[in-house]
RNA sequence: GGCGCUAUCGUCUAGGGGACUAGGACGGGGCCCUCUCAAGGCCCAAACACGGGUUCGAAUCCCGUUAGCGCUACCA
């Protein structure tokens, strides 16, 4: 048995869609699991929408996934001589026919039927012109398309995912291979280099099924062996309806800009409409490669849930070291306007990584420990403010008082710890009327990490400023 | 409209004729822990779309209905 040869086929006509890179992981997982080849094939025959910086995003995009490919990128637009090639081949047998309707002519085909509430397919009249007829319109010349003769009869395939589909010729019409400008259709481009490239399995999104009857009528009049075809299903909005703009983040990009991590985003996608049965949850690369099978994937369309996908993203930060995570939150730190490097950035994330779902949150809670001007009073904060009254202003000058006899050197959690205690049993208060009037003094909410550690964090000078400025 | 695909908790799913009192995860609710919030531990609510078959027995197989989605270009 040959092994398998799949391929990835983006078109450079927008981002990288969660919906593509889940059909590109789908391969990927395929072809690693069967040791079989990736080849990464860009579909840019519509050159007016195709572009440049897209190819990139779209390669960025599959990078950061850690999505990689064996051959290629390959540029449809490139392969135009070939595509042309076997149309004339089809043209030659009678497979295929010289179409001289006006793209005009067709609208108003078009119109008519839609008016008369019947289905438009194309009638076939210039497959019935004679030898003649088509000189004498050669001759003028006239412009035409080339267009192949649907037989009428079954096409069906095993799909692996869906078992058997099946269509008839006669519900199907004459289609455009190439238009009258030479180039090819969509259809015919993909079967002449699915052929060429020898890909033996097809794994590509539902919206394709039907396509497939077309491409496989490609197939026969060529005369070339038909590849096993896999269509996943579609990702969904939470309205139920194709994952699209209107739905905010569609675009992977949005994904690492909300501060994903690369791996929950690609375990996430892979369990979107794949299972490897049980209860597995978080899979390493590992695992879902040795798990990974087609016919694990599911039938129906699987709606994107961010919150699972977010709560995934903090199962991984949990996971990474924190190494890996200063590169990434220094990244959204700068965005937000704050600076923070090497030993004490690594230790602020520490302090903060096990309330976060996303490096996002991370860099929020981070800046503001850094950065003093970052503070904002939440409502929960203000709320406690006016609950204490002026329990707040007393209660955080007995802390600033016990805390500033702490020298640099002993300001460290343990120690933070035993004064803030000690402070709580000698003046016969709870230990939450001491504590939050100081989280609120240095992060302006009601939420932190424990009180002894955000002060170790935040330093003791800077503690001390941010304490004695809430105080008044 | 035509053609096609699909149907298990709100969501992602397990399930492949008896192991189903339908399991897990996210989310929700409760309790424990606790200086807050997370985390963690324990617990709760929550689904086989509907109707017919087949069978001793159906979430599972078949048919129909309904609903949803996709496609219906000289776009990809």
């Amino acid at each position: 048995m040959t092994t398998p040869r799949v391929r990835f086929a983006p078109s450079p006509t927008g981002y990288l869609h969660v919906g593509g890179a889940r059909t590109a992981l789908f391969n990927w997982l395929f072809a690693r699991n069967t040791g079989g080849t990736v080849i990464l094939r860009i579909e840019d025959t519509d050159k007016e929408r195709s572009t440049e910086s897209h190819t990139q995003v779209i390669l960025d995009g599959l990078a950061w996934l850690g999505i990689t490919w064996d051959e290629g990128p390959f540029f449809q637009g490139g392969y135009g001589d070939r595509h042309r090639t076997d149309a004339e081949a089809m043209l030659a047998r009678d497979q295929a026919y010289r179409c001289f309707c006006t793209k005009e002519e067709l609208d108003a085909q078009r119109a008519r039927a839609d008016k008369t509430g019947t289905p438009f397919l194309y009638d076939g009249r210039c497959g019935r012109l004679g030898k003649e007829e088509i000189a004498a319109r050669l001759a003028e010349p006239r412009p035409f398309s080339i267009r192949l003769r649907m037989p009428d009869e079954e096409i069906a395939w095993d799909d692996a995912v869906h078992e058997r589909i099946s269509f008839q010729g006669r519900d199907l019409d004459d289609f455009i291979i190439l238009r009258s400008d030479g180039s090819p259709i969509y259809n015919l481009a993909v079967v002449s280099d699915d052929i060429a490239m020898e890909i033996t399995h097809v794994i590509r999104g539902d919206d394709h099924i039907s396509n497939t009857p077309k491409q496989i009528a490609i197939y026969r009049a060529l005369g070339k062996p038909i590849p096993t075809f896999a269509h996943v299903p579609m990702i969904l909005g939470a309205d139920g309806k194709k994952l699209s703009k209107r739905h905010g983040a569609t675009a992977v990009g949005d994904y690492r800009n909300l501060g994903i991590l690369p791996l929950a985003m690609r375990n996430f996608l892979a369990l979107l409409g794949w299972s490897p049965g049980g209860d597995r949850e978080i899979l390493p690369e590992a695992e879902m490669i040795k798990l990974f099978s087609l016919d694990g994937i599911q039938k129906k369309p699987a709606v994107f849930d961010l919150t699972k996908l977010e709560w995934m993203n903090g199962e991984y930060l949990s996971l990474v070291p924190v190494e890996d995570l200063l590169g990434p939150v220094k990244h959204h730190l700068d965005e937000i306007g704050v600076k923070g490097d090497g030993q004490r950035l690594a230790a602020l994330i520490d302090a903060v990584k096990a309330r976060s779902r996303t490096l996002l949150d991370i860099a929020k809670q981070v800046a503001v420990r850094l950065d003093a001007t970052k503070i904002v009073r939440d409502p929960k904060g203000t709320q406690l403010v006016s609950k204490m009254g002026d329990a707040f202003s007393t209660n955080l000058s007995s802390a600033l008082s016990a805390l500033s006899a702490l020298t640099a050197d002993d300001w460290k959690a343990a120690n933070l710890e035993v004064t803030l205690k000690s402070l709580a049993e000698r003046e016969g208060k709870k230990l939450g009327d001491v504590m939050q009037p100081i989280r609120v003094a240095l992060t302006g909410g009601t939420v932190s990490e424990p009180v002894n550690e955000l002060l170790a964090v935040v330093g003791r000078d800077e503690s001390l400023a941010r304490l004695e400025a809430a105080r008044r």
